[in-house]
DNA sequence: AGAGGTATCTTGCATTACAAGGTAAAGCCG
DNA sequence: CGGCTTTACCTTGTAATGCAAGATACCTCT
């Protein structure tokens, strides 16, 4: 399982790439990390931090009714959450490249 | 740059890597990973992730002069060190597959 | 003596993942 | 109906860790 820290920083543009794809509500994105080998991320992570990128302007949100069980709180990507998905992107690629250089020297 | 949260948890197991690589002191470890491309780490993040790395049992250090400047504090990876590293590179490959796979869908 | 580069360390702050717990709606089953 | 499970959202307090800022000290060169 990844470890706590790794995530840190990885997390939010992880669950901004989701959002990309389509409507989701904060229940169904902790499935989604877990299915994409994430591991188990707590309600405690994700909620605190889908209403960080609501006040930050990243995010919209929606409430609609469910069929089976309460209502749900649907996020949508606002432009200024895909440009933070986009810096995310190269971002992540930089940090990668960089590591991946340090650790391929000992081979 | 690779923002300072992208950081955590990835820059313990890269020092420790370089350290694999030669024995090392704390300011050529700063330079080396800016070398990398990892940014300018501050001396204040440096010196307490050492610290701690020696008290934990993943690093020993032995002082040694210098022709220019003040002694210098040299480090070497215990075994404890090296099991560290070989979980941090899985760990990494890990987070870094599930991050691509996400990220990979939109395209 | 003074300036600048080398080298180590400490203190206090900000960010963020998480455990633990609280609230509530819908369905199922006896 | 009454209790259990699942779904769904949120809050509070804690731990980890990168960093800015600053302190200390040695060496060389002017």
């Amino acid at each position: 399982m990844i470890s706590s820290q790794m995530l840190k920083g990885v997390l939010e543009g992880s669950i901004l790439a989701i959002i990309q794809q389509k409507e989701v509500y904060g229940y169904e994105i902790s499935q989604t990390l877990k299915g994409y080998g994430f591991g188990e991320i707590s309600e405690g992570t994700i909620y605190p931090l889908l209403l960080r990128l609501e006040k930050n302007g990243c995010l919209t949100s929606v409430y609609s009714e469910s069929k089976q069980g309460p209502k749900r709180k649907y996020y949508l990507l606002t432009e200024k959450g895909k440009q933070e998905l986009e810096e995310f992107q190269i971002n992540f690629q930089e940090m990668v490249k960089a590591v991946f250089d340090l650790l391929e020297i000992k081979k």
